[in-house]
DNA sequence: ACTGACATGATGTCCAGCCG
DNA sequence: CGGCTGGACATCATGTCAGT
């Protein structure tokens, strides 16, 4: 499915708490907690539920939790670095994975107010944010994407570890991401090329708030899917 | 070929401590 | 005191692999 396929059924599940889209979707048996925001999105948008993991063939599809003000509460998750390490930092690519996968975004806030319950949970207002015909979009991604590689290709050589650490863009970031396995261990990420481990964790990109403040903002072009 | 354990990846959130 | 930093937890889906 194209990402452009969803416009029309967007605009009538902004500002309805879950539960009453839950009844109109006839989709009453779907729990919702903390982890699953985006699949009752994907339910309510007729999207295949199958093993496809891109959410759509052209773009993907964002949730990020906001305050009752629709500003953004937190950092918005992008994709994992992992093994992906040495391709990302140490070739040089026009593009990359963490470019592509952003190149076409399309963004809901959902608000989230402190100590309520899911069912009381509402979306605001998508954001298409496409950067595929936007020369300044890109380039700003790309800077952002090479300002992070220079710190972390510092790093590797300067930081009293030699690993990496948290290396912030102007809206794009890296830092660790990953859960202590039942020995006590975490999945460092192991390059190839270094023959080395580059960090005790793994780690990920994420929007940082600034980028959703900006594209809330009008400051990063997008269009609001009304 | 089936099954179940386990690892990995994706998604999203929480929070303590630090700092301006 | 609010935002940032850096680490961590929760949950679900999928991939891998050994035992049967």
């Amino acid at each position: 499915m194209r990402l452009e396929e969803v416009f029309d059924k967007l605009p009538k599940l902004y500002n309805k708490p879950f539960s009453e889209l839950k009844l109109e979707e006839d989709i009453s048996g779907f729990s919702i907690n903390k982890g699953n925001t985006g699949q009752f999105l994907q339910a309510l948008l007729d999207m295949p539920n199958n093993s496809d993991l891109t959410d759509f063939d052209d773009g993907e599809l964002k949730t990020n939790k906001t305050r009752i003000d629709g500003t953004p509460d937190q950092t918005m998750f992008i994709t994992q670095i992992s093994r992906d390490f040495d391709s990302l930092f140490f070739e040089d690519l026009e593009s990359n994975r963490l470019l592509d996968k952003i190149s076409n975004l399309l963004y809901l806030p959902v608000v989230k107010p402190v100590g309520s319950d899911p069912e009381d949970w509402y979306f605001l207002p998508a954001h298409h944010i496409d950067s595929r015909n936007n020369e300044v979009l890109k380039n700003l991604y790309l800077q952002d994407f090479l300002t992070i590689k220079e710190k972390v290709l510092d790093d590797l050589e300067n930081s009293s570890d030699g690993f990496i650490h948290t290396a912030n863009g102007k809206y794009i970031q890296i830092r660790s991401k990953d859960s202590m396995k039942k020995d006590g261990t975490y999945n460092p990420i192991y390059s190839q090329k270094l023959g080395r481990e580059v960090s005790n964790k793994n780690h990920a990109f994420y929007f940082k708030r600034q980028f959703m403040l900006a594209v809330q903002s009008g400051e990063i072009p997008s269009n609001i899917i009304l």
